[in-house]
DNA sequence: AGCCCGGTTTGATCTGTATCAATGTAGGAA
DNA sequence: TTCCTACATTGATACAGATCAAACCGGGCT
């Protein structure tokens, strides 16, 4: 009976966003401090989630959202019949949960996919708050918003391109988001293995791993295992321009 | 030049949420007739827009979102080189455009699939009005939220499922709409093309054809170009939730 | 060291959907 | 009415990606 419920529960250590070094990417700009304190009383503490556990499930009820502070995340849904799509992949800085708005419980899996460690933000405070500080209001709405662009990019994907385009486009957009972290663009270690990245891409394994056996052929990146390294991220970009057929 | 601005310019018409038969799909319940009344003063005005123009492009300053009083529209993102993706369909009581707040410019185009008629409302005085009425703020949370859970139905659809399942549940997600708006469940109107239906389900629209046409076959529905007759409900289905290989 | 095991790569073959092509149909304009 | 045009259906064939299968790797354990 190794309960899950040791490692992820509670605690209250408290979180001051005031000095997080990932307040430019979760929280608004311009606060004052007088905000800023307004808004350390009302995070709700960290939560340590060890990799393979949930941070929530679907069907759970929704009480807090929740913004990463260091790890990595997926989200998936699961049908019935066992089949999972993988919705999304989240890293730090990034804001998680805002699914369960809606019907009061979440919709989807949060599952760690390395130790990870988040900023529980309880909702019911969160709307409160918006109240006292306008431009977290807005703030917030851009981040649901954001969250809506990338669901039709998603869509986008899935719907109109083809697996190397997927992956090539995948591969852009981590890269992108490991930059804005101040990581290297070029230089990363895949936290998901080959069937998440399938899930996610409405692919199969197999299909990711030939996909990448390709680029790696053409000179656009060394694969090796999980470590990617990107040679040539314009050849890269170009495959998302291309015509369908050429 | 036939300039489409003539048809879908603003009249100042005034709208009233307070009297509008949609305001149970589109607004909170519970509001006092002096929030009704601050509401009434915020709405912009009507704007028709005629069956193939566009409401807003990807692209345009993003100013308001918009409600949709009659009609039906689509949200599409295109691709450099032509391709489309269908992101959504959308329908009276419907909230549309919550894509360009991130960006203060929209990233879709909605576009008119029938003439049609929507309420602006300008976005800046939407979150000033959410700081006098909590019930708004909550609501329209609520709002962005089931958008973010729709897109990742879509998700699901378009990367787990085989073509027969993606139009059911297309077809089924239809007939629960217009059940909501007091229509059939099982008798409708489809307003868009097969090769619209096959963009936003990631398929051809000779794919779409051939499973409506083995639907009817197979005794779950009536086909006659764009009138649709829903004869087993349920038989639809046990199509979404039987296996994927039997 | 040696083994195990989850994850990955690669090959051979199959299949669902795309593609190409031809015909059919309904509704609007003259 | 007849034609025209956009849309839809149906058939034949091609192909991208799935599936099945076998080897391969690398890290953790004893």
């Amino acid at each position: 009976m190794n309960a899950p419920t040791a490692s992820v529960s509670l605690n209250n250590i408290k979180v001051a966003c005031s000095q997080c070094n990932l307040r430019e990417l979760c929280l608004p700009v311009g606060l004052t401090e007088q905000e800023f304190s307004k808004l350390d009383a009302l995070v709700g503490g960290r939560r340590k989630v060890k990799r393979g556990q949930s941070l929530y499930r679907a069907g759970d009820p929704f009480e807090a959202i929740y913004a990463i502070r260091t790890g990595f995340f997926k989200t998936d849904l699961l049908l019935e019949d066992g089949r999972e799509q993988v919705t999304g992949f989240l890293m730090a800085g990034e804001i998680m949960g805002m699914d369960g708005i809606s019907n009061e419980a979440h919709t989807c899996n949060a599952v760690a996919l390395e130790d990870s460690e988040v900023c529980g933000i309880p909702y019911a405070m969160l709307e409160q708050l918006q109240q006292e500080i306008r431009a977290l209001q807005h703030h917030f709405y851009k981040v649901m918003s954001r969250e809506i662009v990338r669901d039709q990019g998603v869509m986008m994907l899935l719907g109109s391109m083809r697996a190397e385009e997927r992956l090539a486009a995948f591969l852009l957009n981590l890269s992108q988001r490991f930059t804005a972290r101040g990581y290297s663009p070029t230089d990363f270690h895949l936290r998901m293995t080959r069937e998440e990245i399938g899930s996610y891409l409405g692919l199969k394994l197999e299909t990711v791993s030939r996909a990448l056996s390709a680029f790696q052929e053409s000179g656009l990146v060394n694969v090796q295992q999980k470590h990617i390294q990107i040679v040539d991220i314009d050849g890269m970009k170009k495959m998302l321009s291309r015509q369908a057929n050429c």
